[in-house]
DNA sequence: GTGAAAGCGCTAACAG
DNA sequence: CTGTTAGCGCTTTCAC
C-alpha cells in the first residue's frame, strides 16, 4: 500500500557514503567535509528521508518524552498549565504526552504503566485517588523515573509544585466573612486529596479566626465533577432556613459551574439569595452576572516551574521539596 | 543513578528459558507449555519487567500511536472531541498524542514533522492556515500515512468529519432574523478556513432568504482567539447608529467569550442593547445571564466517527469522503 | 514446545 | 574525514 519511509541506508546509498557519515551529518557531533555533507543533505531531500525517532530512542536508550498525567483534560485549569509546560519543555527538546485519568485511580495506573512502557524520561503528575492507595505506587514510580507532582501533594520524596491551599482558602473565606456572611457552605474536593484537606483546613482556620463554629452540615464533599457542584447546592438548599448557608465557597471551577447552573435552575439571585466564591479563574468568570469572586491560581507559573524542575531532574540533579505559590484574590461581585 | 529497566533477557535468565519463549508468553501467539509459562510469568514479576514499547515498535515497524493535531488546546471544543476520540481509540489499542498548533502554520508543520519522526500510524488533524499554503503539505502527508480531517475542510482526498456549517449558520441566522433583527453583525473565523467561508455563506443565504442585503461592514473577520471577539464588538459599536448591528452572531465559543467580556465592559445589556448568538455550546453558556442561544456541535459524535474512520483506514481500507453532521440549535435567552 | 539467530533503524566506539 | 561494526530490546522465522 504505502511504501515504507526511507532509512538512513537509502540516504547513504544515494549519496554514495556510509550510513555512519549520514548519521554524522545528522547529529553534527563529528566533523564531515563540506562537500560530502552537502551530498548527504541533497540525498536526504531526494529520498524524503525523515529520521526514525523510534530507532534513535532505542539505540540511545532514552526517549525525549515526558508523560503528563492530569485528572480531567476538560477542566480549563489543566490545559492552561499544560500549555505553559509544553512550551517550556519543547524549548528544551522534549515532547510531552498527556493523558487524563478522569479521577479514576485504576485508569491512572494504566496510564502510568503505559508511560513506563514507552520509557518516558520523566513523569509530571496530578495524582488522583486516596493517599493510602496511591502513595506507594508513586513512591515506586519515583525509583524508576523522575517525578514532579503538581497541584496535589503525596507523601513521597520528589519535587512538588503546589498552591498554598490553606492560605488561599483562608483568605477567600475571610473575604466572604467580611461581607457579613457567617454561614458559608463549602463545596470541597474529595478529602482524601491534599487539595481537599488543605482547603477545608484553611476554611476552618478562617472561621476560627472569626470565632465561628464550623458546622459540619455546611461542608459538602464533592467529586470535582460538574454534577457534584449542582448536588451540593441542592443539598445546601434542602437545609432548613436557620441552617442554610448564605454564601458558598466552591473549591474548583468545575464544581462552581455545576453550582451556578443549579442556582440558576432554582431562580436564586447571586449574591442576594446566595453569595458564591470559587477557586480557579476560568476566563468566563469575568462575564457572568455577576462576575465571580475567586482565588486565581498561577497556572502559567505552575507550568513553567514544573518544566524547570523536570529539566533539572533530567540532568541528574535530585530535585525534591515543595514549591508553594500563592493564589491571587480576584474580587468581583458575586459575594 | 537509577538502574536500567529489566529486559527480556533478564526475564529469560531468571526463568531459565530463552528470550524467544518469554516473547511467546508475552505475545501469546505461540503455544507454550503451562509449566514454563508460569515460570516465565513469575520471573516477570520478580524482575519487575516492563516491556519496552520502543523496541517493539521498531521491530514490528509500526507504532500504535495516532497523532492528533488541534489548533487550540484551550478551546473547550477540542478537549471534548479529544476525550471521545481517545476513548474510542484506546479501546482499539491505540494511544494518542495531542499537539496544539495555536493556529500557527509553521508550528503546525513542526508538529506534523514530529509526528512523522515518531512514525505515528495515522494523523487526525484540524488544520490551520490558508488553503493554498497548507493543502499541498496535507496532500503529501496523505501519501505517507492515513489522515482524517476534522472540523475544517481541505481539498485533499481523505476522510473528513465536518459540521454542516452552511446550514448551521443559516439556521441560527434565521432564528435571529425571526426575532426581529435585520442588522446582524457576524464575527467570522478567518475566511481562508473552510469554517470561515461556509459559515459566512450560511449567514449570507439566510439574509438573502429574508430579502436583506448583506452589509460588508457587518462582517468582522476574527482570528479565533478571545481578543478578536472583543475587538469585533468594539468595532461594531464604533459604527454609527444607523449602521450598528442590533444582534451579533459569533462563529466560535472563544470569540464569543471575548465579545461577552467587551459587551459587559461597555455596560451593554443582552439582548436589549445587543442580542448575541454563538457557534459551540460550552457548559458555561447555560449559566450566563442571559443564557446564550447557540448551535451546539456534536463533539462526542465527531470524536467517535473520527476514531472509527481512522480505525478503518488503519486496517488498510481507503476511507475517503465527507461525513457531515448537523448542528443543534439551542434556543436560550440571549436573542 | 523451545531455542538460535537475524534484523528493525539508528548511534557510537574503534579503525583506518 | 570516513567506514566497519556492534549492539539497543524486541519479534519471528526456521530448526530441532
Amino acid at each position: 500500500m504505502r511504501d515504507k519511509p526511507a532509512t538512513i541506508h537509502d540516504v547513504a546509498a544515494k549519496a554514495g557514503v556510509s550510513i555512519a557519515t549520514v548519521s554524522y551529518v545528522l547529529t553534527g557531533k563529528k566533523r564531515v567535509s563540506p562537500a560530502t555533507a552537502e551530498r548527504v543533505l541533497r540525498a536526504i531531500k531526494e529520498v524524503d528521508y525523515i529520521p526514525n525517532r523510534i530507532a534513535k530512542s532505542l539505540r540511545k536508550a532514552k526517549n525525549l518524552v515526558i508523560g503528563v498525567l492530569v485528572p480531567d483534560i476538560r477542566n480549563p485549569f489543566f490545559p492552561d498549565i499544560v500549555k505553559a509546560l509544553s512550551e517550556s519543555l519543547s524549548d528544551k527538546g522534549f515532547q510531552i504526552v498527556v493523558a487524563s485519568s478522569d479521577e479514576n485511580p485504576s485508569k491512572q495506573k494504566d496510564i502510568i504503566h503505559s508511560f513506563l512502557e514507552q520509557r518516558v524520561a520523566g513523569i509530571i503528575a496530578v495524582p488522583t485517588g486516596a493517599n493510602y492507595l496511591v502513595t506507594k505506587d508513586f513512591e515506586e514510580l519515583c525509583a524508576l523515573v523522575p517525578v514532579v507532582l503538581l497541584d496535589r501533594d503525596l507523601d513521597i520524596p520528589c519535587a512538588k509544585v503546589l498552591l498554598n491551599n490553606r492560605k488561599a482558602a483562608r483568605d477567600i473565606t475571610h473575604l466572604i466573612l467580611s461581607r457579613g456572611h457567617s454561614r458559608i457552605g463549602l463545596i470541597a474536593p474529595p478529602l482524601h486529596l491534599s487539595i481537599g484537606l488543605e482547603r477545608l483546613e484553611g476554611y476552618a482556620e478562617a472561621l476560627r479566626n472569626w470565632g465561628i463554629l464550623l458546622d459540619p452540615a455546611l461542608v459538602y464533599e464533592g467529586n470535582l465533577f460538574i454534577e457534584s457542584g449542582a448536588q451540593a447546592v441542592a443539598y445546601f438548599m434542602s437545609l432548613k432556613e436557620s441552617q442554610r448557608p448564605t454564601a458558598i465557597l466552591s473549591c474548583s471551577d468545575v464544581m462552581t459551574l455545576g453550582a451556578l447552573i443549579e442556582i440558576r435552575r432554582r431562580g436564586l439571585k447571586i449574591p442576594d439569595d446566595v453569595a458564591i466564591a470559587s477557586f480557579d479563574n476560568p476566563e468566563y468568570f469575568e462575564c457572568l452576572s455577576p462576575p465571580i469572586t475567586c482565588v486565581a491560581q498561577p497556572t502559567t507559573i505552575f507550568g513553567k516551574k514544573v518544566a524547570e524542575l523536570m529539566a533539572e531532574a533530567l540532568e541528574g540533579k535530585k530535585v525534591t521539596g515543595i514549591y508553594r505559590y500563592e493564589g491571587e484574590l480576584v474580587i468581583r461581585d458575586s459575594v
